[in-house]
RNA sequence: CGCGGGGUGGAGCAGUUCGGUAGCUCGUCGGGCUCAUAACCCGAAGGUCAUAGGUUCAAAUCCUAUCCCCGCAACCA
C-alpha cells in the first residue's frame, strides 16, 4: 500500500469529573473515523485522546467521596476510557494528564517560557471578601459588598503567574489571515479575530494558589500550573516532546499535528492561547482546529442537572455499538447542532442499516446460496445495465474521499449508503429470480450475483472506518478481506469460485419504536435515579434564641406583582409590610406562579435582609416559600397565609 | 438595545460563501416485485423557503425592519 505521509490527529482531552455523555463520546467517534479513513487511504495515522485531570473541581469531588484526588481521577479515567473502547476506537495513545512524563515536561515548560520572560510573576488584583475567600470585580458587586455574604470587601491581591499574549498576538493575526483553513469551520474564524484578538488580547493567567491538585510550578511551589498550560501541551507531551535538549523520534514525525478536533466551545483555547503557547515555544502551529457542533438532546444542551444525559453505553445496550455511531456520524451536520432523540436513531437504524445495508447483505448472500450452493463466480454474461453499478462502485471511493477531505464524514457516509442503493436497485432492474427459473439464463444469473458480491465488497470496504464491526462481519460472511485503498476504485475483485457463508447473520435487527421508548424510560429512571419526594436534610447545626429573633418575619399583602422583563424566573413584588411604605421584593418563583394569581395574597416575608440588586432591581427582604424534590423536579410553594391577618404582623 | 446560532412541504435536515427551474432522508398515498429483516424498486401528493418592505430582468440566497425559538451571559435572597 502507498504510504501518503503521518497523519497526527487529537481529540479534547475528557475533564475527568465524570462518566461523558453520547455527546462528549461523539467527538472521539469522530475522530476515530477520520482516523480509520485515512489510515485505510494509506496515511501513517498517529491518534491521541486522552483525559484532563488536574483542577480544583476534582480536588473537592475527591473529597466528598473521602478518596484522594488520584483515587478520584483513577476511578473516573477508567470509566471514561472504557466508554471510548465501547464504541470501537482505535486511538492509538491515551494520554492522562496526571501521567509522569506529562507531569514533568509541563514543569520543564513552564520554566521555560518563565526564563525566557514569557510568563511573569504578577499578581491576580481585586476586591476580596475575606469571608468567601473570593475576589471580585468592580462589577460584580452589589452595593460595593460581597454579592455572596454582603459583607464589606477589600482591595487584595493574589500573586500569580501571567503569559503574555500580548507579545505574540500580531503574528497569530497573520498566521489566521494567511491560513484560511486553520479555523474550521470559517464563520468561527471572524469570531475569534472580531472578539479577541482584534480587540487586543488579555494575559492569561497560568498558575493558582486557591487549590493544590496540579502539577507544581518547579521553582515556586506554592503554584500549580493552572488548566490550559497543563491541559493543551499533552498534545505535545504526549508524543514525546523536550523542550530541552531532543525530542523523541516520535514527535519529531508527528509534529505539527494535523488536526485537533474539538467542542465547539474551546476554540479559542485552541485557536489563540495554544498557538501561542506553540509559537513561544518556536513550534509550528497546528495544519487544523476543527471546532465541531454539538449533539443536542430533544433539541436540549445535555446536562446532569437537566436530566436529560444519555450515555454511550445505555444506547449500545439498545442499538449496538456501530448503530450509535452511524446516528452520531450521520447525524450530525457540519456547523450547527445535531439532535439526539431515541426515536431518530430509531428511523436511522430501521431505514438505513436494517433495510438497505443489512437487507442488501442478506438477500444476496440467501440468493447465492439458493442458486449456487453459495458459491461465487462471473461466467461473463454481462448487460449494458451492469456497467451502470460498475461505474457507481468505481466512483464511490473518490466522491467519499471528496467529502473526508473537508471532515464531512456524514456526507461521505451518503456517498456510500448511496452504492448500497444503487445495489438493490440493481436486483430489481436485473430480477435474479425470474433469471432463475430459466436453466439458459443460468450464467447471466451468476454475473449479476457476482456483481453484487463484488460492489458489496467494495461499499464495505469504504464503510469500514465509520461501522468497523459490521463492515468486519460482512467480509466475514462474504469470506474475503477488505479492499486495499487502491483497488477500490476497481470491480471484479472477488476472488472467482469463492464460496459465501451458509448461514447469513442479520446485521441489524429492526427495532420497534415502542419497544425503544419502552427500554429508553428504563434507562433514564435506572441513570437519574429519583425518590418521589425528596427534602432537604435538617441542619445539624443549632441556632442560639438570640439569632433566631433577629429574624423578623412579617405577613405581608401582595399590592402588585409583575413578571420583571428579559428574565426567566424573577417576579418582582410590590408589597403592603405595614408600615404604609411599599416594600418591594424579587423572587425567583416565575416558573412555578403567573404574577396575576399572587395578586391580593397574603403571605410571609423576612423583611430585615440587606436589600439586594437583581437585574437592576432592589430586592428588600425574601418572601418564604417551602421547597422539596418531587421525581427529581424542584417544587415550590408560596406560603400563602389567611387572609385575615393583617399586612405588617409579626411572626414569632 | 449584553453576545452568538437558527426559523425551508407532517418530522429531521441540505441548499445561503459567488442571486437564475427548492433538494435529501423518514412519514403518507398509489403502483411493481417476492430473493430478502412486512424488507426492495418505481411514481405521486405536499413548501408564497418566519413576516413586511427594498435592490434586481431574476431573491431561500443580497439590504432594512419586525416576530419567534435555542445556547451563553445575567439572574434565580
Amino acid at each position: 500500500m502507498q504510504n501518503k505521509g503521518k497523519y497526527y490527529l487529537t481529540t479534547a482531552i475528557a475533564y475527568t469529573s465524570g462518566k461523558p455523555h453520547i455527546g462528549n463520546v461523539y467527538e472521539i467517534v469522530l475522530a476515530d473515523s477520520i482516523a480509520r479513513f485515512k489510515r485505510l487511504e494509506g496515511y501513517d495515522v498517529y491518534f491521541q485522546t486522552g483525559t484532563d485531570e488536574h483542577g480544583q473541581k476534582n480536588e473537592l469531588k475527591a473529597q466528598e467521596q473521602g478518596v484522594t484526588p488520584k483515587e478520584f481521577v483513577d476511578r473516573v479515567a477508567g470509566i471514561i476510557k472504557g466508554q471510548f473502547d465501547l464504541m470501537n476506537v482505535s486511538y492509538d495513545h491515551f494520554i492522562r494528564t496526571t501521567d509522569d512524563y506529562h507531569e514533568r515536561e509541563v514543569q520543564k515548560i513552564f520554566k521555560k517560557l518563565y526564563d525566557q520572560g514569557d510568563i511573569y510573576k504578577g499578581a491576580y488584583e481585586g476586591l476580596y471578601c475575606t469571608d468567601c475567600e473570593s475576589f471580585f470585580t468592580q462589577s460584580q458587586l452589589i452595593d460595593g459588598k460581597c454579592p455572596d455574604c454582603g459583607r464589606e470587601v477589600h482591595p487584595a491581591k493574589e500573586e500569580a503567574y501571567f503569559f503574555k499574549m500580548s507579545k505574540y498576538a500580531q503574528r497569530l493575526i497573520d498566521h489566521i489571515n494567511t491560513h484560511p483553513e486553520f479555523i474550521q469551520p470559517v464563520s468561527r474564524k471572524n469570531e475569534m479575530m472580531n472578539n479577541f484578538l482584534l480587540p487586543g488580547l488579555q494575559d492569561l493567567c497560568v498558575s493558582r494558589t486557591s487549590f493544590k491538585w496540579g502539577i507544581p510550578v518547579e521553582f515556586d511551589p506554592q503554584h500549580v500550573v493552572y488548566v490550559w498550560l497543563d491541559a493543551l501541551t499533552n498534545y505535545i507531551t504526549g508524543v514525546g516532546y523536550h523542550c530541552e535538549g531532543e525530542s523523541d523520534s516520535l514527535f519529531q514525525k508527528l509534529w505539527p499535528a494535523d488536526l485537533h478536533l474539538i467542542g465547539k466551545d474551546i476554540i479559542r483555547f485552541h485557536t489563540i492561547y495554544w498557538p501561542i503557547f506553540l509559537m513561544a515555544l518556536d513550534l509550528p502551529l497546528p495544519r487544523q482546529v476543527f471546532g465541531h457542533p454539538w449533539l443536542l438532546m430533544n433539541g436540549n444542551k445535555m446536562s446532569k442537572s437537566k436530566g436529560n444525559t444519555i450515555y454511550a453505553d445505555d444506547l449500545v445496550d439498545v442499538f449496538g455499538v456501530d448503530s450509535v455511531r452511524y446516528f452520531v456520524l450521520h447525524e450530525m451536520p457540519y456547523d450547527n447542532d445535531g439532535n439526539l432523540t431515541w426515536e431518530l436513531v430509531t428511523e436511522r437504524n430501521n431505514s438505513d442499516l436494517a433495510n438497505i445495508l443489512g437487507n442488501l447483505v442478506n438477500r444476496t448472500i440467501s440468493m447465492s446460496n439458493k442458486y449456487f450452493g453459495g458459491v461465487v463466480r462471473d461466467p461473463g454474461v454481462a448487460e449494458s445495465v451492469d456497467e451502470d453499478l460498475k461505474s457507481a462502485v468505481r466512483s464511490c471511493r473518490d466522491k467519499a474521499a471528496e467529502k473526508m477531505k473537508d471532515l464531512r464524514a456524514a456526507d461521505a457516509i451518503t456517498e456510500i449508503m448511496n452504492l448500497f442503493k444503487r445495489c438493490n436497485k440493481y436486483i430489481d432492474e436485473t430480477m435474479p429470480w425470474a433469471l432463475a427459473k430459466d436453466e439458459a439464463s443460468l450464467p447471466r444469473l451468476e454475473t449479476v450475483l457476482y456483481n453484487l458480491v463484488d460492489s458489496i465488497c467494495v461499499g464495505a470496504s469504504l464503510m469500514s472506518p465509520f461501522l468497523p464491526g459490521t463492515c468486519e462481519s460482512i467480509f466475514q460472511q462474504l469470506n474475503t478481506f477488505p479492499r486495499s485503498w487502491e483497488e477500490l476504485n476497481q470491480t471484479g475483485l472477488y476472488p472467482q469460485g469463492n464460496k459465501v457463508t451458509d448461514k447469513p447473520q442479520i446485521l441489524f435487527a429492526r427495532l420497534d419504536e415502542n419497544e425503544v421508548i419502552e427500554k429508553a424510560e428504563e434507562k433514564r429512571l435506572a441513570a437519574n435515579p429519583q425518590p418521589e419526594i425528596e427534602t432537604e436534610p435538617q441542619l445539624p447545626d443549632q441556632v442560639d434564641f438570640d439569632t433566631f429573633c433577629k429574624s423578623d418575619f412579617r405577613a405581608v399583602k401582595v399590592k402588585a406583582c409583575e413578571a420583571v422583563k428579559k428574565s426567566e424566573k424573577l417576579l418582582r413584588f410590590t408589597l403592603d409590610d405595614g408600615t404604609g411604605v411599599d416594600r418591594q421584593i424579587l423572587s425567583g418563583i416565575h416558573k412555578w406562579y403567573e404574577p396575576e394569581d399572587l395578586i391580593g395574597k397574603t403571605l410571609v416575608a423576612i423583611v430585615n435582609l440587606p436589600p439586594r440588586k437583581m437585574m437592576g432591581l432592589e430586592s428588600c427582604g425574601m418572601l418564604i416559600s417551602a421547597v422539596h424534590k418531587e421525581k427529581g423536579e424542584e417544587c415550590l410553594h408560596l406560603l400563602i397565609v389567611d387572609d385575615s391577618i393583617p399586612a405588617g404582623a409579626k411572626l414569632c
